[in-house]
Parts: C-alpha cells; structure tokens; sequence
DNA sequence: GGTAACTGTTTATGTCCTACGCGCTTTAGT
DNA sequence: ACTAAAGCGCGTAGGACATAAACAGTTACC
C-alpha cells in the first residue's frame, strides 16, 4: 500500500548553486537534505511518520492527526517526530504530496478533452476516497514530486494544444480547483446527510456512520435542508426569486438527463475551456 | 459598520408544528430561540459576540479568534460567551451568516451571464476582502438569511431562464465552487508572494507584510516557485511534458489577452454554463 | 581516544476549548 | 409582596494540543 515506485527526488544535481530561495518543506519535499552521516543511524523515517500520519487521517480525518497520535501509532515519543519533521506543517506538507503518489497513470492516446476529463475524474475521486485532503489547508499544498508528475500527466494532455505554458497553467489551475472544490461539495453533502439521518433517528451526534442504514443515507436529499430552511423560515416577500424558482420543485432532484453531478461540472467547465480554446485558435473550429 | 438593515428573522410562524429536524445552528441562524424572559436582561448578546470575532478576523486572521480573544475584545470572560453562542462551531456558523450580510445588491435589468458575472464578482472581492472566510471549515457554512438572500439573488439573475429549480441550483452551486477555489488561490498566491519576498529579503517569517515592499510583493511572479522547482528539482526525462511546455517559457506571465486570471476563470465558467443552456434549449441560438 | 554530530527522551510552557458549579439578578406566579 | 425558578456572568479546572530546551546515549571521523 506504500511501495514508492513513483519519481524519486532526481539525483541531486551538484552545482546548482547555493540553495535557493525556496520554503523548506519544498526542499525537504525533494529530499534536499544534507547528507551528514555521523550519530546513531535514525530508527525512525519521516517515511514512516508520513504513512502513519496519513492512516490515521484516511481512518479518523485529519483532526486525528496529531503529533502526539501519529508518534504513538509509529511507537515513539512526541518529540522523537520532530527530529525527522520541522513541525506539524510540514508533515502536513508531505502528506499533502504523497497523497498524489496514488493517483493514476492515465491512458495515453486520448485527446485533449478526454485527457482532461480523465485527470479531472481522478482527482475527484481521490477526494472522495481520502477526504482529509480537502481539510489540508492550501498552504500545504507544495509542488512535491508527486504532484509535479500529475501536472506533467495534465500537460501532456494538452501536448497537441498550441498554447504558451501560462495559458495551459491556468487552464489546468481552473481544473485543480474546479475538482477541490467539487470533491468537497461532495464530502460535505454526504456528512450533512449523515447528520441529518442521526438527527432523524434521533441518535447522538457521535454515532459512527456504520451503525446507520446506508440505504436511508443515500436517501437523504442534497438540499434537504436547504429546502426545509426555505419552508420553514424564509418569507417569500423577501425571497421571491427563490420562492418562484421551487414553486415548481418536486423535491426530487432529477438531474440533467443521464448526468450526475459530477459529469454535470467537468461537462461545463470543460465546455468553457473549449470555447476559450477555439477562440484562441488552438483547436480547429469543426472538431466536436 | 453593523448596522443590520437586511432581512430580520421572518416572523416566527407559530403554526409550523414543532422544531423540524434542522441543525441546531441553524435554527439559532434563523433567530429560532424560546422567547424566555425570567432572569436579568443580558448585557452581552450574540450579535456582539459575532461583531468582535469578526473584527479579530479581519485584523488578524481566523486563527486569532480563539473564545478567549473574543471574550477579551467584548470585555468579558470567556466562558460568558457560552451563554449566548453554543460553542466555537456555532460562532463560526453565525461568522459565516454575518459575512453575506455585506455583499451588495446587484443592479437589476441585467441578463443573465451579466447578473451571474456580477454576482461571482462581488463574492470573489468579498473572499480577497475577508480571507478567513475561506478558512472556514465548510461545515460552518450554512443556509442563513443573509446567505439566502444572497442565493434569491443569483435565482434572481436567472430569472428569465426556463429551467427547474434544481438545475439552477446545480449551476449556482458549481458558481459557488468556483468563487471559493478562485479566492483561495488569489489569497494564498499573495501569500506565497509576500513569503518569498521575505525570504528573499531575508527577513523573519513574522515580518509584518506593511514592513516589505508592495512593489516587490506585487512583482513577484505567481508562479514562482513553481519554476523554480522545475528548473532545480525536475528530471526532464521525468517532466517530460512539463519541460516541453517550459522550454519556452519567458518567465513573464501575460495572461490571455487583456484579462486577469479572475476575469478568465469567470469567463471559462460562464462559457461552460451558457453551452449548457444551450443544449437545454434554455436560451436561444442566436443571443450573443 | 577524543570529539563532534546526531539520536530519541524527558520536562515544561503556553494556548486552546469547554464541563461544571457558584452566586447574583430578574421575572412569573401566587 | 413574596417566593421560586430561570437566566446571567464568572471562577475553577481538566484535557488536548504544538513545541522549546536541556539531557543522555550512540556513532563516525580525525
């Protein structure tokens, strides 16, 4: 589950200079680390703290993760992890980078849009399979080598573009962001339901979700509440566009035909990206 | 600077049967309180309580607003504050409410891409004016008056769109998304910036950003570290995208034709839902 | 062998959030 | 008017957290 068969920190390149000015966790991030072999040999391995800190997360969310939990889980004391880590951030850092590790090779061959969508679709998955990424605040969220590959993985699907590389980063930014923002729209429905069926079944709120019937979770309407708020509390005179759009609102939701709402959003972003492509002449008008 | 002209907690209507299954903190969003009057008149309120940890929050960020500081900043200790506000979470809850309060009312008459443009806009300005709204967790954000009214409003720029209620919601929604993700990157490239502009000066991380030169911050390029990671770290053979795409790169960023990056994003989006409305047949072919 | 570097640990500090219980103030009900 | 209860603000205290500083043991180089 951790076999690290992805880009190693490449081969320090010797004359490169002092080290530039760059954050520390982005070098620690590369490996650049002096090399000084002179105490015990280190027991222990930010690797290690890495993996520990991370199944701790994927098993209790990020709030779990505590230096104090993590050092327990790895069998050492508190301070033994900081020997190996600056500081919570920066494991915070890492962790942000091996999360990227597992995402996957994708297909080669496909054009620009199925390029995209695939590498968009991944993301999003990760983020529902590891929803702690979406708690990392940005700030840990570095150019590692992980993720370095998985912007690599996006160029290339725009390898035929013709386009200078700000523009294709910004197009791939949008992308990144567009998937955040959509894998936690995602994770917070579902707590919010989860919550909602506690609340209903009149259980306390620490209930862990296995002890609830899934089938009554995956009915929870999305904008249950949103709904309810709008019954109970709003007046229309002050709402009145809300009011007339859900006059009509039959309380299911029966999205776009055929089209959850994931497809929904990568659907329309990438048409936009698709305008904006044809208009700056990178793609041919007649293609599909 | 508080004053509180928007909608007041519509009148509670007595009939509505009893409290429905909402989040406790919604309902305390909604002013769904029992109107219990035996012991002394309170001298603190949860208006008060909100107002100063919104001013700790613009001044010094989410992290300064701790219960102590609040209570601090209202003159009274902390555990008073309990009396009015359940805990840390609920204040963030009504933080978040009390946000939206300040968003403007857009112009009316405009169609609908403009009444949506406006409407991205002015949250996009409200994220880069309050950071620490985009460090709330997303479980504080929830459907309140102020909010709302916010979202009657974006129902509102729809308006002449024949499409059912859920539909608009999914376009708003991923509107929504898009607001949080392109904020957040606005404020955290600034922070990145004013970060490597005081590495490079060599000054002390905590330097405040009013002893550093605005022209130095405003200089230094988005995507800084970024290349330099790729110019010191990557492995062509690697990157091998990344590279191709960089071999050009001038190093200055001159985005898409006379558009900032907020202007792009919002006009990708907006492409991507007008297409959309198009397939439905929402609007007609031949508008601009 | 001496020493300097490096390991993990112990101890301690400061900051959080908040459960609990105390006195005091006000109002409802008689 | 008197009483009881409800509501207010506060003091104490406990538990969790990140991490600074000093310490003892271990290894490699000179």
């Amino acid at each position: 589950m951790s076999t690290d068969t992805a880009p190693e920190p490449a081969e320090q390149p010797p004359g490169n200079g002092p080290t530039p000015e760059l954050p520390a966790a982005v070098q620690r991030l590369w490996g650049d680390a002096a090399p000084r072999r002179r105490g015990p040999k280190p027991a222990l391995s930010a690797a290690q703290i890495v993996q520990a800190a991370m199944d701790l997360a994927d098993a209790e969310g990020l709030a779990a993760v505590s230096m104090a939990r993590v050092a327990e889980a790895v069998g050492y004391t508190p301070m033994a992890l900081y020997r190996h880590v600056s500081g919570k951030d920066e494991l915070l850092v890492l962790m942000s980078d091996a999360v990227a590790r597992d995402l996957p090779e994708l297909p080669a061959g496909l054009d620009w849009r199925a390029g995209l969508e695939a590498w968009t679709r991944a993301q999003i998955d990760m983020g529902l399979d590891r929803p702690w990424f979406l708690d990392l605040p940005l700030s840990a969220v570095l150019p590692g080598p992980h993720r370095m590959r998985w912007m690599d993985q996006a160029f290339g699907a725009l390898r035929s573009i013709d386009l200078p590389a700000d523009e294709k980063l910004a197009i791939i930014g949008l992308l990144a962001q567009h998937v955040l923002g959509e894998a936690r729209v995602h994770v917070e429905s579902h707590r919010a339901a989860v919550q909602r069926v506690r609340r209903e079944a009149g259980l306390p709120d620490g209930t862990p979700e296995s002890e609830l019937d899934p089938a009554a979770i995956e009915a929870a309407a999305p904008y249950a509440d949103f709904e309810a708020v709008l019954a109970r509390y709003a007046a229309p005179a002050v709402y009145p566009h809300l009011f007339e759009s859900f006059s009509t609102w039959t309380g299911t939701v029966e999205a776009a035909p055929g089209a959850d709402d994931v497809t929904f959003g990568i659907t329309v972003v990438l048409d936009g990206v698709e305008a904006y492509l044809r208009r700056r002449g990178a793609i041919p008008d007649d293609e599909s």
